[in-house]
DNA sequence: CTTTGGGAATATGTATACACAAAAATACTT
DNA sequence: AAGTATTTTTGTGTATACATATTCCCAAAG
């Protein structure tokens, strides 16, 4: 693979707005960037069609680029998406998996519930939270993979960094009805393990269909508080499930 | 909407390519593109980008672009992808279609049944065939609608074009199996239709399931005969369930 | 004080020139 | 004559200049 400036400023602009450098909404403008990543505006407009095509970007014609913002619909629409990937990605799993991917599963599932009791005794589950979201994304990630299809793994995961960056706030407070949720969110994810231990195609699909419902509805609850129609993360790991 | 060169070179090159004038691999060149649709070579590029993320096209850096041409697996993983989203589709329609939205999808159901039935009679059917498909179209499309997400829409009309592209060619012979099938593919917009019509999501999730998958097989084994590897259409209608 | 209009400033879309990598054609070696 | 090295050519990636559309600002009018 050769190295393009394309490339440069694809990852550039890319890595400010997965960590929050630019907020959704934000301009992007190619004369700004170009000076700023050090290369012509040419790359910078190729790595921004780039970044449009990732549904992370926007592009106008004759206004320009700005980072993705979504309303309240857009959001459920995605949540909508990826619902209808995981449950199918879910009931593949189910047919196909082998013991060492079942365990793999499982293995991730376990780390989770460790974590989660830790959680219960610590007075601070900052760092914690971290661990939480790793490992959540490597149970699905595995589910994701035993289902064996790319076309779908990549398509997943691009709506997962589009959450990650147009999605609801940190709470902050209310530690306790999080620890609730996170209780069920462990709940879910051993039914959907079980259905695809058992082989159970229906099972796992309605698992994993209940899971991603419930999460939309959980986030949807907490932005409804907000009443916000446009917003944007603050690297928040609420959604991501 | 300002009407940009960027868009006259993307619609100028994915006719070419939706029309089979640029089959699946060959190269696109954007130095001849530029002279041929008589822009420069900067808006080619950009419409070249805008096809890459529509699926159309491929690029490699220093080499350059070329129609997106695909392997079985490949296939199978986007008939996969469509399968997930249109069985998401169904669900939602049975949730929520009105009586006017069931009385479209209905419509489309019978223009398709009226057609099948004069191709029974008829001897030659190709011009009934292009008739068929457009039914066929607005019955899954009438069901989308209904589901009432845009981006599973966008999504699922993306995967239609690269179906059109990158297909299994049209059978010619074998028009008794081919009526037969027709009436298979009937019956299960019927069942789609039924469970729509009585609210029942599982069903209605179930049928769309099974009619996808029944889709699929139908057409590997139709390309098994051909035992092709990499294939691209003939602007066949095939594919176009 | 708000609104409207016109001009300056800015940024985008496009064309084009150039450097260099890849492909093709040619010459050279064995 | 076949394979290999070398040159030529082609085409991509990039920088940059320019035209034009948009935005911004401020002045004038209501």
């Amino acid at each position: 693979m050769e190295l393009v400036n394309t490339d440069v400023a694809y990852k550039f602009i890319r890595e400010k707005i997965l960590t929050g450098v630019y907020l959704a909404g934000s301009p992007l403008a190619t004369k700004n960037l170009s000076k700023e990543i050090g290369v012509s505006r040419t790359p910078v407009r190729d790595a921004l069609r780039l970044l449009e095509a990732d549904g992370l970007v926007t592009i106008k014609p004759r206004i320009g680029a700005s980072v993705k913002s979504m309303d309240l619909q857009e959001f459920k629409d995605l949540c909508g998406l990826r619902q209808a990937l995981e449950t199918y990605a879910a009931g593949l799993a189910a047919q196909n998996r082998t013991d060492s991917e079942l365990a793999e599963i499982r293995d991730a599932l376990e780390a989770m519930r460790v974590i989660v009791e830790k959680m219960i005794k610590a007075a601070d589950d900052r760092e914690l939270l971290v661990d939480l979201a790793r490992e959540d994304v490597r149970f699905h990630l595995a589910i994701i993979n035993v289902a064996k299809n790319e076309l779908i793994k990549k398509e997943i995961m691009r709506l997962s960094l589009i959450n990650r960056v147009v999605s609801v706030p940190p709470t902050g407070k209310k530690q306790r009805e999080d620890l609730n949720t996170r209780r069920k969110v462990l709940d879910s994810h051993q039914e959907i393990y079980e259905a695809i231990a058992k082989k159970d195609v229906a099972a796992a699909k309605d698992a994993m269909d209940r899971h991603q419902q419930n999460n939309l509805e959980k986030v949807i609850q907490l932005m409804g508080i907000k009443e916000q129609t446009k917003f944007h993360s603050e690297l928040g790991l609420a959604a991501a499930n």
